[in-house]
DNA sequence: CTAAATGCAAAGCATTTGCAAATAT
DNA sequence: ATATTTGCAAATGCTTTGCATTTAG
């Protein structure tokens, strides 16, 4: 078993009492924006500055151990870096799923059409989750 | 043929040289930054001011003559609606192609495995270009 | 003991707003 | 004639920076 401990140091990230805590938020949450984020770590730490929210995320990002996800109409949200997959998010509630699909054969499309040497995608999809299709 | 007066008519978008001149750059150039955007107009429109810019920009995407595309490490670009497509930037040189490849499989598979009504879609792959690739 | 992270306040950008004058319909 | 847009300046909001103090390795 990985603790979030051996986790960060993985990454070389010094382990600080505020990190383990971004890491047990977003496990728990999924997806986060800064300020969600913030108001979280906050019930923990109550002194916390947004500050070092921000120079965290910057720097678990450049460690990759956090990704950024870019919504349509919503502030960018973070989530523990995993293998690529792509989100759905609902326009209605704002929930984000993660989804894993098969985009192999989009990539050799994408390559043989474009001729550029593909290295990552970004692939957010929008509709309406099962929840708010009922209200 | 379709001028671009009848364009921003069609859409319910007063016609302004401000607006025609937005047209134009962003159908010769494809896809802008709101600074390479601001700098274009400014060589026509001396006194331009960055506030227009801005809400030129908001209206039009309100009222889908623009759309807005979110890139990775990179700052918001708007091009002029058209059909559904993705789009490819390389990581380098940061141009950006638009592509169309036919995603409703996707589109199947997603709904079925979400159970979300999907209803639209933003996908962008990086990668490097051809001309980088040779640099 | 040295390097890195934290928290605060200030600085820096990006974007929006309010308003008077100009322009579009 | 009325409604909308423009351009300016000010205001707002978001993110980063600098620095002294604390904490991690």
């Amino acid at each position: 078993m990985t603790t979030s401990i051996d986790l960060l140091k993985s990454y070389n990230l010094t382990v600080t009492p505020q990190r383990l805590e971004i890491v047990n938020v977003l496990s728990s949450y999924g997806h986060l924006n800064v300020d969600k984020l913030y108001a979280l770590l906050k019930s923990t730490f109550p002194s916390i500055s947004l500050a070092t929210v921000y120079k965290n995320i910057n720097t678990m990002i450049e460690k990759n151990f956090l990704s950024e996800v870019k919504l349509q109409n919503q502030k960018n949200v973070y989530e523990l870096a995993k293998e690529t997959h792509s989100h759905i998010m609902c326009i209605e509630c704002e929930e984000i799923l993660d989804i894993s699909i098969d985009i192999s054969s989009f990539f050799k499309e994408v390559t043989t059409k474009s001729n550029y040497n593909l290295t990552s995608s970004n692939i957010v999809f929008n509709g309406v989750c099962q929840k708010c299709q009922l209200l």
